[in-house]
DNA sequence: CATAGCGGGTTTTTT
DNA sequence: ACCCGCTATG
């Protein structure tokens, strides 16, 4: 029977085809909420339909809602479902990422905190030049002391709102690494620039700290949710906590099976420790998967169970159990390409897009393989990650003029403009420039118009500083007077000389970097049609804050090829996860435990990824930097996948005993292609052999990634079984 | 001051 | 294999 509606109209646009707990977090009131999300479980819809509802039902102002993603992309996906569902009022939520929400109000209060607004963003590249100086300045050896290990602590550090201060000193080294940090962040503070960790630890400085600021925010956000939340750190998690008061209307949503991020100072016990900051928190877990067949779910299920440290919980679905998980044994990672172009074929095959498939992998080195398989079988494909196109050196060299052009204090992106291109200054020129600028009180690059007044340069010195004082003038005065950005870029790549430099040079590369800085220029006329309010700082803002998961093309017809960390939060068709093996994933760098089961959740993240089809390879033998060939042993992972779950190889390659290897057969007399062989690691080299009545007989014995033994003797088995 | 050539480190994942 | 910084040389 259908009883009268017992709610308004809304409420069946909003609640139809959600599930019972789905509702119940759609419909939670004010306080507090924790949302335990597995994958696939509909999150997204959860929240985009939540704040729908707090505007459409409670009156909440969307001006008041701020909702926190990940990546830009997802942030950007939120608003897009958003305006489905309540039009152009959400243009006064803020959807944005902890990073550019942090950006947005440090624009408007970073004086508090004792920064100009028109502060940059420094990204690693950048981080890496001044951290080099603060060496230089402490007389330290950049050999004895890796920067970048000391921009590992200090990261640690800032991510626990750790100020150089606060650290405890137990050794030499911490007192090092402790004067290293203060000199950084002086540097920082003079460049009138901000790293990413800066972001996030100066506005909970500034709202902790100044209670005008904090309470006009506090008034501001009478709503909070936050996606992914298993991977939010120490700051994050205090930011969200002052943010939410008085208030408290908290909604955090994530998954701690789903936490990848513990390396960059994410916190799973964020999640956990939820109910003990809100003990009157409403907890609500999302266990019905509407994404991934059974078979694909189980799987998934059964890997991550291995992890010791988990909230017990089991992701099912009501949608059938699809066709059978593959694991393939590859040669090499050629052969592992080749399987991927099989796939390829066979999406064409059944009609389905390119766009339907991804390929995913432990680290960013591996996609080569593929890449090269995809091109010569004609496969349009998208890399996302890698090196990174807004860190190549002309690009960075080129915005360093417009960066300069808005803060002159940039002493980094002066340094990269000063010798891009050539044009006889050097260190010693810019030493004493820096001089004048300091006994001036002037920024470095402002000095620059004063070349004539600086003692002891050379007139060609003093040419060049001027060319680059009008330069910089010339595109400072004409941002400005709001010229487009596409403009401002072009003049830059032109009155900087850069173009003339490459177009001299003449060769292929200095082709390719005159495209490079013309798509740069692209960018930006693609920012002019986009953005509300342009400006160069905008610009250049959005550069800094880019990630790569911002890239990715869903309709493109074309395969898509990342990291699993790159995965995150996305789905496809078909996924196949290449290098399934022991020292690539688990990563040979997860040495503890902890970082083991991280590595499982991210293998879990992976799984979870794919819809219908799932194939998982690892190759016997690869090239890790074009030096011999390292033999390989299949991932413990897949032997934690259940054997009916899996059918293209069959059960054998789930375990450590698989068919012998057709080449082994060749050079192992009495051997037959059909023998059992193991892989076992052994004292520090890795075994290939084959069980002989509870004997290992050696195949081949591999250390240091070079063979030591060809066939020869015999082990018993006990001591070669491990793993 | 600029360049070419060499040696060393690099590869885990990234907002 | 490649990228980067350092050094010797012009």
């Amino acid at each position: 029977m259908s009883g009268p509606l017992r709610y308004p109209r809304w409420v069946s646009v909003l609640l139809s085809g959600l599930n019972p707990p789905q509702r119940d977090a759609v419909l939670h009131d004010d306080g507090p909420l924790l949302v335990l999300a597995g994958a696939g479980s509909g999150k997204t819809r959860v929240l985009t339909h939540r704040i729908a509802r707090l505007i459409d039902e409670r009156d909440v102002a969307p001006g008041s809602i701020l909702a926190i993603t990940f990546t830009n992309k997802a942030a950007a996906e939120m608003r897009q479902r958003l305006e489905g569902l309540v039009g152009p009022r959400v243009r006064a939520i803020w959807a944005a990422t902890f990073h550019s929400a942090c950006v947005r109000i440090l624009r408007r209060d970073a004086p508090h905190v004792g920064y100009e607004r028109n502060f940059a963003i420094f990204d690693a590249s950048d981080q890496l030049r001044l951290i080099r100086r603060c060496l230089e300045d402490e007389d330290i050896d950049p050999k004895r002391v890796d920067p970048r290990s000391v921009l590992g602590w200090i990261s640690d550090a800032k991510n626990r709102l750790l100020g150089p201060s606060e650290m405890d000193i137990d050794s030499f080294r911490d007192e090092q690494v402790v004067r290293i940090y203060n000199r950084y962040q002086n540097r920082l503070l003079a460049n009138q620039a901000m790293d990413f960790d800066d972001l996030l630890r100066l506005t909970v400085q500034l709202l902790e700290g100044d209670a005008e600021v904090r309470e006009h925010y506090q008034e501001r956000f009478r709503h909070i949710l936050v996606d992914e939340y298993q991977d939010t750190n120490h700051a994050q998690y205090r930011l969200v906590r002052v943010l939410g008061e008085p208030q408290r209307n908290v909604m955090v949503v994530g998954d701690d099976d789903q936490g990848i991020y513990s390396w960059r100072g994410a916190d799973v016990a964020n999640i956990l420790d939820f109910e003990r900051d809100y003990p009157d928190a409403t907890v609500i877990a999302l266990e019905q998967n509407y994404r991934s067949t059974g078979t694909i779910l189980k799987a998934a299920n059964a890997v991550v169970a291995h992890n010791p440290n988990r909230h017990p919980k089991a992701l099912w679905t009501d949608r059938g159990d699809g066709g059978p998980i593959e694991i393939i044994e590859c040669r090499d990672e050629r052969e592992e390409a080749r399987v991927v172009v099989g796939e390829v074929q066979r999406a064409v095959d059944d009609g389905d897009s390119l766009s339907d498939i991804a390929v995913f992998y432990r680290t960013n080195a591996q996609s080569r393989a593929v890449e090269d398989m995809l091109v010569r079988a004609a496969v349009p494909y998208q890399v996302i990650g890698g090196p990174k196109y807004y860190e190549r050196a002309e690009v960075k060299d080129l915005l360093a003029y417009l960066r300069v052009a808005v803060n002159p204090n940039d002493e980094v992106s002066f340094g990269r403009m000063i010798t891009s291109p050539k044009r006889g200054v050097g260190p010693g020129a810019v030493t004493r420039l820096s001089a004048y600028a300091v006994e001036m009180g002037l920024p470095l690059t402002d000095a620059l118009a004063d070349a004539d007044r600086v003692e002891g340069l050379n007139p060609s010195q003093r040419r060049g500083f001027s060319a680059l004082a009008s330069v910089v003038a010339e595109i400072r005065s004409h941002a400005r007077a709001d010229v487009p950005v596409d403009r401002l870029v072009e003049l830059a790549f032109e009155e900087s000389g850069m173009r003339a430099m490459f177009e001299a040079d003449g060769s292929a590369e200095a082709e390719g970097r005159i495209e490079n800085l013309e798509e740069l220029v692209r960018t930006g006329a693609e920012y002019m049609n986009r953005a509300e309010e342009p400006s160069l700082s905008g610009f250049l803002e959005e550069i800094a804050l880019y990630a790569d998961a911002d890239a990715v093309d869903t309709g493109g017809g074309q395969v898509t090829l990342m990291t699993i960390h790159n995965a995150k939060g996305l789905e496809f068709d078909r996924v196949v996860i290449i290098g399934m093996e022991q020292n690539l994933f688990p990563h040979s760098r997860s040495e503890t435990p902890e970082q083991l089961e991280e590595e499982r959740r991210l293998c879990y993240v992976g799984i979870t990824r794919a819809r219908r089809r799932l194939i998982l390879t690892h190759a016997r033998t690869r090239s890790f930097f074009g030096g011999g060939r390292d033999y390989r042993m299949p991932s413990q992972f897949l032997a934690e996948i259940p054997e009916e779950s899996v059918g293209g190889m069959g059960p054998a390659a789930t375990s450590r005993h698989r068919p012998l290897p057709s080449d082994a057969a060749d050079v192992v007399p009495g051997l037959a292609t059909g023998d059992e062989v193991v892989h076992a690691t052994f004292g520090e080299g890795v075994v290939t052999g084959v069980e002989q009545g509870g004997t290992l007989v050696l195949v081949r014995f591999i250390r240091d990634g070079r063979e030591r033994r060809l066939i020869a003797g015999a082990a018993p088995m006990r001591k070669a079984a491990s793993s």
